[in-house]
DNA sequence: GTAATACCTGTAGCGACTAGAGGTTCAAGC
DNA sequence: GCTTGAACCTCTAGTCGCTACAGGTATTAC
């Protein structure tokens, strides 16, 4: 089957959806898992039923990867695409979701952060013997061995 | 109903998962959910068929808890509890366990500190004016404007 | 013409829980 | 003894962000 698709400017080039995943770095299910949810617009077919893509596919997407990359959910990414949707609008709460994520990513890094010192410290005390004497599996066993107090953030400490 | 537990040293205490919950920082559900994965036995039961527990199952839970807290998944935590398990075995493996994990949360922070630098530098870069000319989108649109080379770790940086 | 590849839809699975429905048992007060 | 309300039971489905598969169709290269 020729490439026959719906007429938007009739000189761009069109790709399909294995060319448009390998561009952006994500794989065909991914994109039509963003498509699923409404993060990218459904795609103009071809004939065939097959999805086809222009460049501006390609620029929407490689923004969706890249937001994904610096850890936004997909929601903070759909709010994202609507705010660079609309260029006239002031940045104001652009820059607020960026900061608000932001504070997040603190928030983890300092847990995560209290977690590696915390392995460290019972690490280099363990004294190489048999786990009855382990001092990891002693930490594990009674957090008053920690030297942080509280829990360490819950077990999605990682999240 | 009477506790009339299976018979161990019949001058425990027993509790119910409520009490255990509370006493090891997690919820019914989740000693639910840890007994049916096989974390945790499978506890007695009274005539009512409600589970009843003692002071070691309080021990296993707290350990779990613990292990999970500081990052170490469900498969680790069940190989962690197996070494436990037997204190006259020698430690390495714990040992060896412990270190793989930690070398998973020293790799988890280096990402996510390259992650929260580069936010922070289009935060600080952002003038505020309307969304066509915002740093954030910008930097969000194309990869080039990052300072870090290559991805930034995926989209599961923050996992 | 044929074979390999790319694409389609729909469904199920991952990890580690969490929430809810709909029912039973327990503990306490009267 | 009766009633009330909390705690408990099982089973199922939902969360997040994909990923993988099954079973079929379309396209492309030779």
């Amino acid at each position: 089957m020729k490439e026959n698709p719906p007429q938007p400017t009739s000189t761009e080039r069109y790709i399909g959806i294995g060319e448009l995943a390998r561009e952006s770095g994500c794989k065909p299910e991914t994109v039509r898992y963003y498509e699923r949810i409404g993060l990218l617009p459904a795609a103009p077919r071809n004939e065939g039923n097959q999805r086809r893509y222009t460049a501006s596919a390609i620029r929407r997407l490689t923004f969706i990867r890249h937001a994904r990359d610096f850890g936004f959910s997909v929601e903070a990414v759909r709010e994202l695409l609507q705010m660079a949707d609309h260029p006239a609008m002031p940045c104001g709460e652009v820059d607020a979701l960026a900061k608000h994520h932001l504070a997040e990513v603190e928030a983890r890094l300092a847990r995560l952060t209290a977690v590696r010192d915390e392995l460290q410290r019972m690490i280099n005390q363990c004294a190489g013997g048999n786990i009855g004497h382990c001092h990891i599996i002693d930490v594990l066993s009674d957090h008053r061995l920690c030297h942080q107090a509280g829990p360490h953030g819950g077990a999605d400490v990682l999240r």
